[in-house]
RNA sequence: GUGGGUAUAGCUUAGUUGGUUAAAGCGCCAGUUUGUGGCAUUGGAGACCGUCGGUUCGAAUCCGACUAUCCACCCCA
């Protein structure tokens, strides 16, 4: 296939007919995080090649090798974001936020990129939640975004989700921890993969979370940060748990979790599945104490986390999880000739205005063929428009479902076509038993 | 970056031990019905069989390289 016809590899293509789904999970996420009290942030795609080297971490993988990083025509070095927090730590002290009262409760809908291999819920464009409260450094903070995500997840019926957290310290408790998993990752030296054996100088923490049998069997009996907390860090974590319990979330503590971006400090989350491949976190994130003083700000705390919506929408998939039906074509307008065509256009203009989905024929076919389309997109009712409409004023009316036509006068169909449409849907949806229906729902909200 | 699988119409696939015009279903367009969709029926459009090279009288089929894609490692959402 030449090239110009082919996406770049590791992006999607969200096409018209699978649209509605990505809109309503959209939808599903604002909806939640406002309910809690997050407004949305939106930041440029790309920034300063730095920020990410210092907000993400030199050392980490995604800065080291799946950054897409290019020069401007002014020598400027720009990288497309590889993730949300750190254009938002930015923003923040770039606006003074920190004037406006804290904490500054912020969620993003963007897409992020890396230069990575795809496979099953990987991608080179992917697409994120996430959300970030600056100026909490309280347990509750934790244990408020973890059960903002887990509302997201019960507001689009996602189940078989395992919550897992751990608290990987402050810097100070890590660095006994480090020493401590160093002096006891070097008895099996001779056994560890060459990762790992790389790993053991750098950042013993990562050993944990090799894959490698033999490592993962060695990394089992290793000490757990969760033993060499300081007691301020333990205390919080203590107390993220007994929020998590009184919030009725169920969660596993995972001693093994360990973030791959360097700016967590204490809380980290994951929320796993098993059922979309080998990249099961659907949602990760946890608290990063150090990140706004890092980059240049007065030290406050913060805690946040990131939520692949791709992954999600696997998950939703692979679960049949239902989505609501998208709008479909309230009317159809068939036309014969051009006269008719133009007062079509006119009709439609009228409806449209009152918030109705109307079509009518653009192609210049017959009268068949727009039946045939009418179906195919399955608009709900349909009207020919002929010369002998236009002479006697007099129309059917089709519902396209049961096959009834009902006539009238075109003057009050375009009067009363509203109306005949929500009381149609009305005993439709009483026939099904459901009550309490709004009328805004119907009429697509827009009264 | 490292492995493994796959590559035939818009989609899902068939294609014999290599044999001449590459097949079907769905979808698309149109007719059967001079003004009424779904069902049925008939016809039509649509594929240099991923690309390049090799073996052969002859390659969708065998071999090689490349590319794309899927899955896994690594890492992460």
């Amino acid at each position: 296939m030449a090239l110009i016809t082919n996406a770049i590899k590791g992006t999607q293509d969200t096409l018209p007919k699978e649209s509605y789904k990505i809109q309503y999970v959209e939808s599903a996420v604002r909806e939640t995080a406002e309910n809690f009290g997050f407004h949305e942030m939106r930041t440029p795609v790309f920034e300063h090649t730095e920020l990410f080297q210092r907000g993400v971490g030199e050392t980490t993988d995604v800065v080291q090798k799946e950054m897409y990083t290019f020069e401007d025509k002014g020598g400027r070095s720009i990288t497309l974001r590889p993730e949300g927090t750190a254009g938002a730590v930015r923003a923040f002290l770039e606006h003074g936020l920190f004037n406006e009262g804290l904490p500054q409760k912020i969620y993003y809908l963007t897409s992020c990129y890396r230069y990575e291999k795809p496979q099953a819920g990987r991608l080179r464009e992917f697409h994120q939640f996430g959300v970030e409260c600056f100026g909490a450094g309280a347990p509750s903070a934790d244990a408020e975004v973890i059960s903002l995500a887990n509302e997201v997840f019960n507001y689009l019926g996602v189940n078989n989700l395992a919550l897992e957290i751990n608290s990987i310290g402050c810097p100070e408790c890590r660095k006994h921890y480090h020493k401590a998993l160093k002096e006891y990752f070097e008895q099996y030296k001779g056994d560890l993969c060459e990762t790992c054996l790389g790993r053991l100088d750098r950042n013993p923490m990562r050993i944990l979370d090799c894959k490698s049998p033999v490592c993962s069997g060695i990394a089992e009996k290793a000490p757990t940060v969760i033993e060499f907390l300081c007691d301020d860090c333990k205390e919080h974590f203590e107390s993220v748990k007994k929020y998590l319990d009184a919030m009725n979330i169920e969660y596993t503590v995972n001693p093994q979790i360990v973030r791959g971006l360097d700016y967590y400090t204490r809380t980290v989350f994951e929320f796993v599945s098993k059922e979309i491949g080998a990249q099961g976190t659907v949602c990760g994130g946890g608290r990063y104490d150090g990140l706004i003083a890092e980059m240049g700000g007065n030290p406050l705390p913060a805690c946040g986390f990131g939520l692949g919506l791709e992954r999600l929408l696997l998950l939703m998939e692979a679960q049949k999880t239902p989505f609501p039906e998208p709008k479909k074509c309230d009317l159809y307008i068939v036309s014969m000739g051009e006269n008719a065509n133009i007062k079509a256009a006119e009709i439609a203009t009228e409806l449209r205005n009152e918030g109705m989905c109307v079509q009518f024929d653009t192609v210049g076919r017959g009268l068949k063929p727009q039946m045939k389309y009418a179906n195919k997109i399955g608009a709900l009712y349909t009207l020919v428009l002929g010369d002998s409409e236009l002479e006697t004023g007099n129309i059917k009316l089709k519902n396209m479902e049961t096959g009834n036509e009902t006539e009238m006068t075109l003057n009050d169909f375009v009067d009363n076509f509203q109306s005949v449409v929500i009381k149609d849907a009305m005993s439709g949806f009483e026939s099904l038993g459901v009550e309490g229906i709004d009328l805004a729902d119907i009429l697509g909200g827009t009264n």
